[in-house]
DNA sequence: TTCGATAATAATAATAGTTACTGAAATTAT
DNA sequence: ATAATTTCAGTAACTATTATTATTATCGAA
């Protein structure tokens, strides 16, 4: 792959994951863009989120919930996954990046990246349960 | 399942985890526990897994590298994904769990665990490279 | 603008990881 | 020991993802 080609699906893909603010699934994002391109296929999604995390545009989520998620917001944040609703949502809490020089204090090797999950009931289940 | 029977294969794999200070896959712990078990099956592997999970005795761990990883070690610590040779590591770094709080306090649901996963290269494979 | 090279696509097959089903064997209570 | 119930091995099924292939779209050059 040389050079890369413009294509309309990856476009749409990235324009689409850009204007929801959920981390949808590689299904939940075919299931959309299907709505404009009726018969694009499955595996051209895949390719494309692949490729765009990638080339850093889009960042691929790893929530252990088996399938992954993918997020147009490549601005350092963390998440949180309901176990009981399974949304996976952004969280609003100050920085703590600075965990990631605590971990290299006593690490030989290179620390490039992290993420940090969170687990429980978000609020929505949690007054709904109550 | 009202009550729970003993089972040699499922302390089998609980004795064989506690042994290990790595972080094996189903697919490894099948492997390691066929040479004590040689007609085990895969099932058996995964479904005691999954229950021992549940009961808290072992945890599983998504590093995002397509399949779950177990430990045996159910205390607080981090881990640390090599993307060289794909080892999933524990961190010996100082306490960070106060992030917890840190999360909790602008969250409107409750935050009853978390996960930090690093990622990077390993000593091993940083001074192969060098 | 057409042409030729090649990347991207749709459709589908294939793979990997995991879960579900079934009749037989093991474990525990009576 | 016998009955009741769990767990097992073996296998089929399922879900998420990747690979294959023939066709189509993009793009730079003639």
């Amino acid at each position: 792959m040389a050079v890369r080609k413009y294509s309309r699906q990856r476009e749409s893909i990235r324009e689409m994951l850009l204007s929801r603010k959920d981390h949808p699934t590689a299904d939940a994002v075919y299931a959309d863009i299907r709505k404009i391109y009726p018969n694009i296929s499955l595996g051209t999604v895949y390719r494309n989120l692949s490729l765009l995390a990638e080339l850093g545009e889009i960042k691929k989520l790893s929530v252990g919930d088996g399938s992954e998620h993918y997020d147009a917001d490549t601005t350092p944040h963390n998440h949180f996954t309901c176990r009981c609703c399974h949304a996976v949502i952004d969280l609003d809490m100050e920085d703590v990046s600075s965990i990631k020089e605590t971990a290299a204090k006593r690490f030989d090797g290179d620390i490039e990246d992290y993420s940090i999950n969170f687990y429980g009931v978000c609020g929505i289940c949690k007054s709904k349960s109550s």
